[in-house]
DNA sequence: GTACATTTAGACCAAATGTACTAAATTTTT
DNA sequence: AAAAATTTAGTACATTTGGTCTAAATGTAC
């Protein structure tokens, strides 16, 4: 039965999604399946373990989605639908975002491996600036440094969006998601060109002001 | 001895910081301070209530000092003075933002607390957008709400800085915040006029290109 | 059907934690 | 100095947790 592995997986998303990582116990997790504590142990170690696999399983979600992304015509639109979707799949594994610090030290490697995956997220959005700019839709850099400190604001941003709303907004998931996905949107908006400001408009939903 | 509870205060604070608050038990503060975990249950009975009086002290001083913050002439340069004050307050207290998330879940009183003040916060950054266009140093808004936007972002960054800086930044103390305090200054910029960028350049201490 | 590997459950242990109770020590008041 | 209040320490207990060990159950290959 490779389902128990499964099953305990996706058990313990939910309840670390539910009650925060560090309040959820192994034992928790095997009595929310009704398997027994060590039945829990043979297939994973340590909570740790657990995670990894989570985390894992994200990435690998992820990526799939990267690639299954259809190439907008439009960077604008294009960037929207990326982030509509990573938003949600990150929701779906809300725990590792909400307590991402604790994670973080609890475990070394997991610290060292998120620390990689920065490195690449910083460039594609550097990538993704570069391309705005060279399609004139957005304004090129002001100082020196102007656009690497707008990547780590976009860094905090992403990193935080869902601790911040589990703090402040207590409303249903869908329209939570779709607030923060413009929220993310509206931190290009005065980096834009004429242009882009347009496309902004257009596809974002909220109408300028002349 | 009314000397003990400041030390507890003191003693509680640093092991916070250090371990964070999920790893820290009455015990260890206690063993820390070598005193009998006895005694400091009979000056804090939880954890939880010496959280909630670290929080006040905390609030305390940050009142203080707005309080004493003289005021300088430039609102540019008001509102740098403003966060470096402020962050180094709230960095000297990171346990609370780094396991915000955490503390907001296992105490209620403090949550709705927490809401409160940043209800405040928030009415505060109006006021001061408001005053900086009306100065001419801040463009108005492009679209309905784009302030209301900006508030927001600003206050995750604000509340999620430190934790962000405890993942990415091992550096020491003072560069760290003085980097993160110039990135909550850069968050302004591109809404600024072309007068308010003249003082960015000048207060902040970056160049512009052109 | 038998032998083997995998999976599951139950019992047990040591460490840590919150909590309660009692008594001693110290300070403050009278 | 005596009495009262406050502060501190020691002990003990129930709970929870991660972890180990053993044995039963289940599935798989021959």
């Amino acid at each position: 039965m490779k389902k128990t592995k499964e099953r305990i997986l996706q058990g313990a998303k939910e309840l670390f999604n539910a009650q925060g990582v560090a309040n959820v116990s192994l034992r928790k997790i095997a009595a929310s399946l009704k398997i027994s504590h060590s039945n829990l142990i043979y297939h994973f170690k340590t909570k740790n373990e657990l995670i990894e696999h989570l985390h894992q399983e994200l990435l690998h979600i992820a990526k799939l989605e990267n690639q299954k992304l259809r190439q907008e015509k439009n960077r604008i639109l294009g960037l929207l639908r990326t982030m509509e979707k990573g938003f949600a799949t990150l929701w779906d594994y809300r725990f590792f975002m909400i307590d991402l610090n604790f994670i973080m030290k609890e475990n070394e490697a997991l610290h060292s491996f998120f620390l990689e995956v920065e490195t690449l997220r910083s460039k594609m959005y550097q990538e993704e600036i570069e391309c705005l700019i060279g399609e004139g839709l957005m304004r090129g850099e002001s100082y020196v440094g102007e656009y690497a400190q707008l990547i780590k604001r976009i860094r905090i941003f992403s990193d935080y969006w869902i601790a911040s709303a589990q703090i402040y907004d207590q409303g249903e998931y869908q329209r939570v998601l779709k607030e923060y996905v413009q929220l993310f949107m509206s931190i290009f908006y005065p980096y834009l060109t004429v242009k882009g400001k347009k496309d902004f408009h257009l596809y974002i939903g909220v109408k300028g002001l002349g």
